[in-house]
DNA sequence: GTGAAAAGTAAACACCGTTCAATATAAGGG
DNA sequence: CCCTTATATTGAACGGTGTTTACTTTTCAC
């Protein structure tokens, strides 16, 4: 066969990305297969490899499309904070939450990893840099005016000590470590590194 | 063939064991192959699967051995650390230098997940345990003699938030972000952990 | 209409983890 | 020493994977 009407090029890799994302919510990185992505959306497996190149750059689009959902998810919750809640427990809660009813799609952002050789395009970079903007606009704000300068750095560091916690939580670690309340660690440690602040 | 006179089904497994560490030093988690391994140590594919079970058990029988030589890692620094050092320094450091050095093997730990439904075996989460004992250990030698009882919640925590500096380190989300000293940053957050303890 | 360009196919290849009937060796009792 | 039994080992077979590529079909501009 040759062009379908029904899809532009686009619209055909909207449509891959989004049942590969909702296969690999369901079998996660591991049992994610391209050859079964293309079944479901009833094209060969030789047109998944012209649209995305190869294997990796599925997984790219996948994981980019999560990490949209993800940032989607961390800007609505910080919205429907109230005046007067902690932001930043807000974004930490909204961290978790998403990457525990995400499970299998947030894992697979750290589950597959490019040849060593080989950065990511940029249009991932900027996913990953557009949730950072996230984090810094709200670590900013909790800083004393005259030392905002430094936001850039701590958010990099906290989101990392976040993420840690929401990693052990997820993998197994915490459980074989007997910890059974991740998320209020979590708060505790960035509550200590903006302490100084005060 | 039967039985092979020169090893014992503890020594086949030991050797197995180590070719298989070596190959997850070299190729990684994503090109690790239970063939390429039985093929190195001059057996069948069928022994590989008499001895370990099944490919999770030979991947957390390796695992398993890098974590021994984390744990050796670890103490061999402190026990060098010189009196007056801080031993939380020398220990993040060791955890950072390990993993570096290590970089493939160390990844594995957590690219490999067993089945949802299915939890690691004792052994496993002993050595996992070992490690931690370890930390613990610093962290209660770091606070004050009457606050001793809060050191294991604490050093999962801080273990948490080292791993996510490292982790961010090595999967390259931190070279996207731009942070370019990630264990001065995980030092600080140690430390900032701490100094409400002073 | 016609022909070039774009889109789509699926067989072929080399690998993978896994199973299992067949086989080879060792150990032990008579 | 032989024969039995338990153990150790094999490798072909199976169904799956990512990847390539020669090929066919469709679209569209002229």
């Amino acid at each position: 066969m040759g062009r379908r009407s029904d899809h532009s090029r686009e619209e055909l890799r909207e449509i891959i990305i989004s049942a590969g994302h909702r296969q690999m919510l369901e079998v996660g990185f591991a049992h994610f297969s391209a050859r079964e992505v293309a079944k479901r959306v009833g094209y060969s497996i030789g047109t998944l490899y012209n649209v995305f190149g190869s294997y990796d750059g599925l997984i790219l689009a996948i994981n980019g499309r999560t990490l949209d959902l993800w940032r989607g998810h961390l800007e609505t919750r910080l919205k429907a904070a109230e005046d007067g809640d902690n932001r930043l427990t807000a974004a930490i809660n909204a961290y978790f939450e998403f990457a525990i009813i995400n499970r299998h799609a947030w894992t697979a952002l750290y589950d597959f990893r490019l040849p060593d050789d080989i950065d990511p395009p940029d249009r991932y970079r900027e996913k990953v840099a557009a949730i950072m903007t996230v984090v810094e606009r709200e670590i900013a704000a909790a800083l004393p005016t005259g030392r905002r300068s430094e936001a850039p750095a701590l958010a990099r560091s906290l989101l990392a000590t976040v993420h840690g916690h929401c990693f052990f939580t997820l993998n197994g670690t915490f459980r074989i470590l007997g910890e059974d309340d991740p998320l209020e660690a979590a708060r505790e440690r960035v509550a200590d590194a903006l302490a100084k602040y005060l």
